[in-house]
DNA sequence: CACCAGGCAAGTA
DNA sequence: TACTTGCATGGT
């Protein structure tokens, strides 16, 4: 392992217990079952999760919160009670193509298609149109308890903001840097991405300039001395 | 008013 | 492979 590897882990592990007595433990994913897990994780895509929770309101008012439903509902309608997570005919779309696929692989059983090894699983959900990596990550580990890294924008932004990556990394990539160096313990990816995505709401959106309340801050420093030191 | 938000697929070069 | 564009609502 490289000087320079050593020090990106040393800085995953820091920022992780830094982020943990900041914010304490989150409780995600916002959401109680894995199906409303699942719906919340293709509504969000790109999205505002304030939005998300409305949508997911009128799904629940409409009492379409089943997997059966969802399966039975036309498209159209489904899109109308999708309006305030906007993209609502795309998200339709990807949500209807999640439940055909269901039904066709996995008899419409969630925990049968939760009860797959994650690599086999994660393969097949991104055969769906409309399922991406984040969006396949984020059902398998908060969906599924399975042990995988998500990685988001927040993420990005966060890694380049406090100099850990200097370019632009594929998913794989940065989803390889938190793998390589951290236990593959579900509890523990579930926190520090929850972790990630609070830190860049609060500290570090684009528009915000660094924050000098950032509680990731005194690591700059902390991993500038490692760097002068060598 | 402009800009942003927990992406993704499809098209182009 | 590496960009670019469309999709859309609601909050700041």
């Amino acid at each position: 392992m490289s000087k320079r590897e050593r020090q990106t882990a040393q800085w995953l592990i820091a920022s992780y217990q830094a982020l943990n007595d900041h914010f304490g433990n989150l409780h995600w994913w916002p959401g109680d079952s894995p199906l409303e897990i699942i719906v919340g994780a293709i509504l969000t895509q790109n999205t505002a999760w304030q939005n998300v929770e409305k949508a997911i309101a009128n799904l629940k008012a409409a009492r379409l919160l089943t997997t059966d439903a969802l399966t039975a509902i036309p498209e159209s309608d489904l899109a109308q009670l999708l309006r305030p997570s906007g993209y609502y005919n795309v998200k339709a779309r990807r949500l209807k193509s999640f439940f055909i696929f269901l039904q066709d692989c996995f008899q419409g059983n969630l925990d049968v298609m939760l009860g797959e090894k994650t690599r086999t699983l994660r393969k097949k959900l991104l055969q769906v149109k409309g399922i991406g990596e984040e969006t396949a990550d984020s059902i398998l580990l908060y969906a599924g308890g399975k042990p995988i890294f998500v990685v988001d924008a927040y993420t990005r932004r966060i890694l380049m903001r406090h100099g850990v990556i200097r370019e632009r990394l594929a998913y794989g990539d940065i989803q390889r840097l938190f793998m390589k160096h951290l236990a593959h313990d579900a509890p523990l990816f579930n926190q520090y991405h929850a972790l990630l995505v609070n830190t860049g709401k609060n500290y570090c959106s684009k528009t915000k300039p660094r924050c000098q309340a950032c509680p990731l801050n005194h690591l700059d420093k902390l991993q500038a001395s490692v760097i002068s030191r060598q």
